[in-house]
DNA sequence: AATACAGCCTGGACGC
DNA sequence: TGCGTCCAGGCTGTAT
């Protein structure tokens, strides 16, 4: 799925097609459990008429503030993407979620696995609240990282992609992250160093904020391409480990390695990220 | 506390 | 232009 830099770019395409100040008219449920627990009529019904004031993100997820206190939380999990059509245009096979807005625009939720989620709520806090800190936030420090390293036994990337522990970072970036920084995945969370920590701060901020100003990472040709209009991300010419098995690591030419790693494809250079002591 | 695994879904790539 | 297998940017619930 697309992880923060994509779903940041997502919301900048949205803002600048002009969704914010759209009125939804209508609303179309094309598969019932995208709109879960809610049942499709009484998500309609609910949506009908609201003004979309404002887009955040946090996280992976978009935050879509509407009139009358109500806000759409949407996931786009492994294969989402939001689309910006005219209201005329044909439904297509993998639409999920349609809603046609006051300006003649649509708002279509393209999902070809049907994994994704849009959930309307009162109350987002008691799901974001349960996510970890904003990697780009200033806030954000190497000291707060290194502490809340210390406090877990885990492995570095398992840890990494719990987004209770770091909200955003999936799996592409995750193992950018740890190739810059030079952290083998499996390294034990509290066996991390001071300085270690900082470098892989630095790292997660970097692959990240570079994603981000090239637009995502669009995978495949065009298939791939998550974003809502025909324009792809650039990103993909900057990784550097993910999806690179045996092919030279770019720092000394080593064939990247691909394990398995909590159910997860790992990339990483076997002679620059040196396996910790423990492991096989 | 941490991990493993099934489940949720469809489709593309590859081997035969 | 067949069939089977594996794989995919994510997350959740359950078992161990």
């Amino acid at each position: 799925m697309p992880e923060l830099p994509e779903v940041e770019t997502t919301r900048r395409d949205l803002v600048q097609k002009g969704l914010i100040g759209e009125t939804v008219a209508a609303a179309q449920v094309l598969w019932p459990r995208t709109v879960t627990p809610l049942a499709p009529e009484e998500f309609i019904a609910r949506i009908t008429g609201r003004r979309i004031e404002a887009l955040r993100r946090r996280g992976k997820y978009l935050v879509v503030e509407l009139s009358g206190g109500q806000t759409l939380l949407i996931h786009l999990r492994m294969s989402g993407r939001l689309q910006w059509q005219s209201a005329g245009e044909a439904v297509h096979d993998h639409h999920r979620l349609i809603l046609d807005l006051s300006g003649g625009a649509s708002l279509r939720f393209h999902d070809t696995r049907k994994f994704g989620r849009v959930l309307l709520t009162a109350d987002p806090d008691a799901v974001l609240n349960r996510l970890g800190p904003e990697p780009l936030a200033p806030t954000w420090s190497a000291e707060s990282l290194y502490l809340r390293l210390g406090r877990h036994r885990r492995r570095l990337k398992p840890l990494l992609l719990d987004q209770g522990f770091l909200a955003g970072l999936g799996n592409i970036y995750a193992d950018e992250a740890l190739f810059r920084a030079q952290l083998h995945p499996a390294c034990r969370a509290d066996g991390i160093t001071a300085a270690e920590a900082e470098s892989l701060h630095g790292s997660i901020r970097a692959v990240l904020f570079e994603a981000l100003e090239n637009r995502g990472t669009s995978l495949g040709s065009g298939d791939g391409n998550y974003r809502s209009n025909q324009e792809m991300g650039e990103n993909s010419k900057n990784l550097q480990a993910y999806d690179r098995a045996k092919a030279p690591c770019p720092r000394c030419g080593t064939p990247i390695e691909r394990i398995m790693l909590a159910q997860r494809s790992t990339f990483f250079c076997p002679e620059c990220q040196p396996a910790p002591a423990f492991f096989p």
